[in-house]
DNA sequence: CAATGGCATTTGAACGTTCCAATCAACTCG
DNA sequence: CGAGTTGATTGGAACGTTCAAATGCCATTG
């Protein structure tokens, strides 16, 4: 039993490029050009079939999509536990990469990557099974089997993150750490601190390295010694407390850390020896991790342009995946100094 | 020019259903139910379907199973900015969720979630576009509109977390905050801390409110006054100082907060009336954020099962998808506590 | 006026899988 | 010994889309 070709679907079943076409009075292949190339069709024409998508409620099927043309609008990111506090960091990032990703028509399609272990299969999983169209990869620190891979197989990749040791492949975008910490020195420089210490992480992380890097040369461009004004802590406020004694002991006025929690652990020293972050000596993080806010005094910090790194990965993947063969494009963002009430001027 | 059926492909193409049929000698749809109803093949047959299968390194594509079963084998997820500092619960929350997805053959899609907004735009897309099987929401703190609007066109979600307000719709996994402070409770009893106070959020968040509880209850049980011993502040440090003094000045020996966060304001509070946290006051936070370990004192705190969690939602979720009539199943569970250098012995 | 070319649209096939019904051989049973 | 039953396998169609090529139309052109 036919039914009348105009009538609306009496069971709610999904509409179909073919029904559009049908009550449109047109192909499907005119359907599908309405929306992948307009420019084909006459101007009468094309509003005709806009109308009759937007009334129907059409929604291209996207697995028939994929299936044609290999490509599924999906972009693979492993997961991994992050370390340490950086999790707010990754959270954030997560955040703005899936929301670009939606503006540019594409989804995170997430699996988890065991938490040691690089392993590839998850990656090759991802390609085969679903079509991924390109990856984002993130925490890139150390020498990466996964860049080598994929670029091997011609797979579309964007890192957030520079790869810091080994050779340079593919595009990435980061945050410039060294202009981060540069501009927490000429903070404290304008406010008439000179006597500013950097409390770092190990040497040989290079993010550490970076960071440390950027305060290093803001000191020698003021012409301001480093020597003896530089400590080094793991990730924790009580390894961070007991590193900084040292720098507090030679009279540092402000420390510029390496991270929000090595900031917290200065809090701590200060107290400890019955002085005032914030007041006695001055403080600047690195993260703008949400403790930074709440803290008291609300710890002043640099803060990751996250959005932007989410933007601009995907703009990167994308523009990879239309030009395999362009060359490298590598992305720095400039973090902003969020002052707070932790860097006063000295002895004030 | 038809090349010879067994000759493997000179071209590096994807490897299909039909070209393993081919090499196998059977047709397509035995080497399809090989895969997906093997009990119907001959176990002779099976075996050497299988051994061409891992030969040829075959592996079906998902887009083709999707717009046939109209199953994509996708789990939906609303990734929003996590507020506060529980991001790092979020993230490992996510990854376990994304690992309890793969080992159960699905995947996690993820969407961006407009912050403040519960829109159901984004859901509804995934729907048509993706065919997700399933939703897992998160933050369901409040009454939310997903719960019902899913309902209604009879899309399969799970909760992490309880809906507090409102009508109970759906399954939930959800831990049991009430639970882990009054494991907490039990703890310092054993210790022998009789003046124990609670540090929790303003009432009215649900689970604020269930923390509350579980102090309440086992305060109870052993006939312990809670009158008096029982202050709110909202989630950062500086308002838990002051929200804290009270209870320090009557003479608590042990504080339980309802998050490290305000935990760390005990702490504070303690060391700014010359007091050591975890030595003269005993303090319990809740999540075991990153930070909890690497304060100093550690500190003691409730530690969600978020693995457990992840595996849960991933589990009810299949569970109702296989059976979309049967009764709403809800899931507590056991937090459990972590103890560090926070927790003396009263006096000690 | 037949041939040429450009434009708008249509036709037929294909992507890789699974559903449904059909086939075929080997057994069982009255 | 033929009809029915079971078990293993196959054939054809369909899911919804886009690609590549074909068609019809109209205006130009030699």
């Amino acid at each position: 039993m036919p039914r009348s070709p105009n009538a609306p679907s009496p069971k709610a079943g999904p509409v179909t490029l073919a029904m559009v076409a049908r009550r449109a009075g047109v192909s499907p292949q005119t359907v599908s050009n309405a929306l992948n190339s307009p420019e084909l069709l006459r101007p009468e024409t094309l509003e005709r079939v806009q109308r009759t998508i937007d009334e129907m409620g059409y929604r291209p099927h996207r697995a028939a999509q994929t299936l044609r043309t290999r490509s599924s609008k999906l972009i693979g990111y492993g997961i991994r536990p992050a370390p340490g506090n950086s999790a707010p960091v990754m959270d954030r990032f997560l955040h703005a990469l899936s929301q670009a990703a939606d503006e540019a028509g594409y989804r995170i399609l997430l699996f988890a990557s065991p938490p040691g272990n690089a392993s590839l299969d998850g990656h090759e999983e991802l390609i085969d099974l679903h079509s991924v169209d390109g990856f984002v990869l993130s925490g890139t620190d150390r020498g990466d089997p996964r860049q080598a891979w994929l670029t091997k197989r011609g797979i579309p990749f964007v890192g957030f993150g520079r790869m810091w040791s080994g050779r340079q492949l593919g595009d990435w975008a980061d945050v410039d750490g060294a202009s981060g910490t540069d501009a927490a020195v000429e903070h404290l420089v304008s406010l008439g601190h000179r006597r500013i210490a950097f409390l770092g992480w190990p040497r040989g992380s290079g993010v550490g390295d970076d960071r440390a890097e950027g305060w290093q040369r803001a000191m020698r461009r003021h012409g301001l010694p480093v020597r003896g004004r530089r400590a080094q802590s793991v990730d924790d406020t009580a390894s961070a407390r007991a590193a900084v004694a040292p720098l507090l002991d030679t009279g540092a006025t402000a420390v510029i850390a390496a991270s929000d929690m090595l900031a917290l652990g200065c809090y701590q020293a200060l107290r400890e020896r019955d002085a005032t972050p914030g007041k006695d000596v001055a403080v600047i993080g690195f993260d703008d991790s949400p403790t930074a806010a709440l803290l008291s005094p609300g710890l002043s910090t640099v803060a990751q342009p996250l959005e932007a790194a989410g933007r601009e990965c995907v703009r990167l993947l994308l523009a990879r995946m239309s030009e395999p063969g362009a060359p490298p494009e590598r992305v720095l963002l400039e973090p902003s100094l969020v002052v707070r009430d932790s860097t006063p001027a000295p002895g004030s």
